[in-house]
DNA sequence: TCAATCACG
DNA sequence: ACGTACGTGATTGAG
């Protein structure tokens, strides 16, 4: 029989700290049961054991984890937010049937050195899974221990046998105990011998064995004579050592193993907890899919014997669900499914006395839009509700939705989809009202769904010859450079493989390695970038990799994508981001090249149709003029008033020089720190950046925030509140909660705080453009104009329009983005036009 | 499916 | 001593 063993404490320990911050709406942290689940997910996959033991240690042992060790606030030592996730997973595993051990006085380690050794005395195999190294002193012929590490935030199990234990130490299983007894383990409170460390040790355990044998012969002039002194001081020590770091056996459990099968699970409880934890895809993997899924509820209570007129006559509001080719209607406990090309749904949908609620707007829209029809009256959107409401989700997904509002009543409902809808809608109108947010939904998001789905619609018409011709020339060098490099390498291997690429360099040519990655060595642009001066092939190899992403993403990857019309018909996800920002998807539409000569290329063939020219306007420094606005800083205030170039008046301000003697370089450097400012600036990157050294930079950051004093007191207050209240909000009271500003961890810490000073403001910037998208929208549709948004990219629109309406248009886009906001910094935009975006973007 | 890389604001 | 700026999406190779 298979024994797979468990030490939770540890296991649930590497999860917590393996994977980043998780939790739910409420709070409640979920990553060490996340983790834990999946780990055991897999184990149990991989080993396929006939019965599984998890130890717990009786209390919570001391927190032993070194980069935490500064932790306080939890006398226990485990910081609150995994300490709060262990009754629940112990919960959890009670209902899916698994038996867990814990004894008063023992630790998890010695529970699982028991079973171990009972296991083996019975012939029995025992794989034990733990993150804690100590357990390898376990293994033998029988045993073998499952290691979870989390190397770079990534977790891995390791199968650890007797040769691997081997490989790894250079030491046989039977000299761990007394490795461990010499070098010691601060970690575990095990002094060791001290001054004698992991080298010193393992050599010594070579030559003599064991430490008994080391000191029989401790005169050998092996040893030197420090290290000799050294043993010798500390005998007692390193025996006592030995005693505490050898794990027991005799630990007073149950050693049967039949008693540790699968016990009798409540799957229903099982199921109830994890979806109060919001993991959804966990309850359906370990309770079985749910029976009443939303799909087959839909389906099921379909009522197909009644007419959809008679509907139609007494429906006041509905909600509009699209499936592929249906839509589904809902409303007061009863569920109807009507095809689209019904000429009753067309009428329906548009009669502006019926109120409409979607679950997917936009889509609706865009449906409407493909068929001919005019929708109105739509009032609410679940899907953007439930975005504003919480932006952080990662599905919004009816059926995600219900259960993320109502966990514990999603049982109560009866069999078909509308309560399920009716409840969604409810509550997510009373939290939007709670938290103020109906002009974000209604002025703004539910506008612009309708925004976004015409311009999907529309789509964005490319020259395909000329984007192919582009890529004949791309990769006719392609072949090229491939070449040369494979000469200069003098070898052949795949130039698109980090990992080959990296040991041609670094290995066949011998180039000093920055190894980085966790997979082996670093070879992104900036690491090729300081070779350059070694090895002549490094500049083709830059080369080869700007040509490669030309052609694989920008030439291939559109191609593939343009419709035969002619037209690209990209995706703008409205909720997607964090921060409110939309995103372009199938093509990415948000990302083609502009800042390098040779990518900016691509942009010609970006064109408007036949008869229309295209105008692209952009917002200038929308950001800093609402970090200004939102701060109040009165120099950062009075540049932007006076109309100065606000990235030399920074250098100029910072350095204390006329801003006539400001340097092309000395402004570049200030522009780069008026982004690191609406980052959350760190003196590291922000050297990385510039060239600066790192004190420089940091200079320079404590000069920006001595003279932009307004600048320096907003983010010590956003940041403050951000821990007091859990979240931040922008100018138009879109919310964000941050799990991460209260976090135990610093370094986590330090991330929620460079949220909370970032989401105010790219926050507000999303607000504000999607407010003028609208209002250029309704201008443009209301003064019956042909021109038409095609395009945003998060401070730019781009308009196709008529020749004969360039100019209105222009005025429009100009007037609407300018006028979206009455800041107390005025917002600037530029208008510029062309036959293609290069030209059109100015 | 994930990691590495690189394109954009 | 450690890690190192905010927000996205697509492609590629490798496990």
């Amino acid at each position: 029989m298979k024994l797979l063993a468990i030490d939770g404490n540890s296991i649930l320990n590497r999860a917590f700290f393996g994977i980043k911050v998780l939790t739910t709406k409420d709070g409640q942290y979920t990553n060490g049961i996340y983790g834990f689940l999946n780990i055991l997910n897999k184990l149990e996959a991989d080993i396929q054991p006939d019965a599984v033991a998890v130890a717990f240690d009786m209390k919570a042992k001391t927190f032993r984890h070194e980069m935490y060790s500064e932790y306080k606030g939890n006398r226990k030592g485990m910081p609150e937010e995994l300490a709060s996730q262990m009754p629940l997973l112990k919960e959890i595993l009670g209902n899916l049937g698994y038996v867990m051990v814990s004894q008063e006085g023992w630790e998890a380690d010695d529970i699982l050195g028991t079973l171990a050794k009972s296991a083996t005395d019975n012939g029995h195999r025992c794989y034990i899974a733990t993150g804690d190294r100590d357990s390898l002193q376990l293994v033998n012929d029988n045993v073998n221990v499952v290691l979870a590490t989390t190397s770079m935030g990534k977790s891995r199990n390791v199968l650890m046998d007797k040769e691997a234990v081997k490989e790894k130490y250079s030491l046989d299983v039977s000299q761990l105990i007394d490795l461990k007894a010499l070098m010691g383990d601060t970690s575990d409170n095990i002094p060791g011998v001290k001054g004698v460390g992991e080298k010193t040790a393992v050599s010594l355990l070579q030559r003599f064995g064991t430490l008994d044998s080391i000191y029989e012969n401790i005169e050998d002039s092996f040893i030197k004579k420090g290290v000799r002194e050294k043993l010798k001081n500390d005998k007692d020590m390193a025996y006592l050592s030995r005693q505490l770091g050898t794990i027991s056996t005799d630990a007073p459990v149950d050693t049967q193993l039949e008693n540790y099968t699968r016990q009798p699970a409540d799957l229903t409880k099982a199921r109830e907890i994890l979806t109060r934890l919001e993991m959804y895809n966990m309850a359906d993997r370990l309770c079985g899919e749910q029976q009443l899924s939303f799909e087959t509820a839909v389906t099921e209570t379909t009522l197909e014997t009644v007419a959809v007129a008679d509907y139609t006559a007494t429906m006041d509001k509905a909600i509009v669900w699209l499936t592929d080719s249906h839509a589904v209607m809902v409303w007061d406990k009863q569920v109807e499914k009507l095809l689209l090309e019904d000429e009753r749904l067309k009428g329906w949908l548009e009669d502006t006395s019926k109120e409409k609620i979607a679950y997917d707007s936009k889509t609706l829209y865009k449906y409407c839009f493909a068929n001919g029809i005019t929708p109105a009256n739509i009032t609410f959107c679940l899907k953007l509700a439930a975005y504003i409401v919480n932006p952080l989700a990662n599905s919004y997904d009816m059926d995600v939705i219900h259960m993320s509002l109502s966990a514990e009543k999603a049982f109560e409902c009866e069999d078909s989809f509308a309560p399920y809808a009716h409840s969604c809608y409810k509550i997510l109108k009373e939290n939007i009202e709670k938290d103020n947010q109906q002009s974000l939904l209604y002025d703004i998001e539910m506008p612009l769904a309708e925004v976004l789905a015409n311009m999907e619609h529309r789509g964005f018409a490319v020259d395909k010859a000329g984007i192919a011709e582009f890529g004949v020339k791309l990769k006719e060098q392609l072949e090229k450079d491939q070449e040369t490099i494979y000469e200069m390498v003098g070898e052949k291997f795949n130039l698109n493989s980090p990992k080959q690429l990296g040991h041609a360099l670094f290995e066949v040519l011998g180039l000093p390695a920055g190894k980085k990655t966790k997979t082996g060595y670093s070879t992104n642009a900036e690491t090729l970038e300081g070779l350059r001066k070694y090895h002549p092939v490094i500049d083709v190899i830059l080369n080869y990799r700007t040509y490669q992403k030309l052609n694989s993403t920008y030439v291939e990857g559109l191609i593939d994508k343009i419709a035969p019309d002619g037209r690209i018909y990209s995706t703008f996800n409205q909720t997607e981001t964090r921060t409110g920002r939309i995103s372009s998807s199938e093509p990415n539409m948000q990302n083609i090249p502009v800042r390098t000569q040779l990518g900016s290329e691509l942009r010609k063939f970006f064109v408007a149709k036949e008869g229309c020219t295209l105008l692209d306007a952009d917002y200038s420094q929308i950001e800093l003029r609402i970090l200004a606005h939102i701060s109040g800083d009165k120099v950062m205030s009075e540049a932007f008033l006076n109309g100065e170039d606000i990235h030399a008046r920074t250098a100029s301000q910072v350095l204390k020089l006329p801003i006539e003697m400001v340097t092309p370089q000395l402004r570049s450097r200030a522009k780069a720190v008026n982004f690191g400012i609406v980052y959350g600036i760190g003196a590291f990157s922000l050297s990385k950046d510039t060239g600066m050294t790192v004190k420089e930079a940091d200079a320079f950051i404590k000069d920006y925030l001595h003279n932009f004093s307004g600048v320096a007191d907003y983010m010590n207050s956003i940041t403050q509140f951000a821990k007091e209240n859990g979240y931040v909000s922008t100018l138009y009271n879109r919310r964000r909660i941050l799990p991460e500003i209260n976090n135990s961890n610093k370094n986590v810490q330090a991330l929620g705080a460079r949220m909370a000073m970032n989401t105010p403001i790219q926050g507000t910037s999303a607000d504000i453009i999607k407010i003028a998208m609208v209002r250029v929208y309704n201008r443009l549709k209301n003064e019956n104009m042909k021109s038409q948004l095609v395009l945003q990219v998060h401070d730019e629109l781009i308009v196709e329009a008529p020749f004969d309406e360039v100019e209105k248009a222009s005025r429009i886009l100009s007037e609407e983005m300018q006028n979206a906001a009455n800041l107390s910094i005025p917002l600037k935009a530029d208008v510029n036009s062309g036959e293609n975006w290069y030209i059109a973007k100015g």
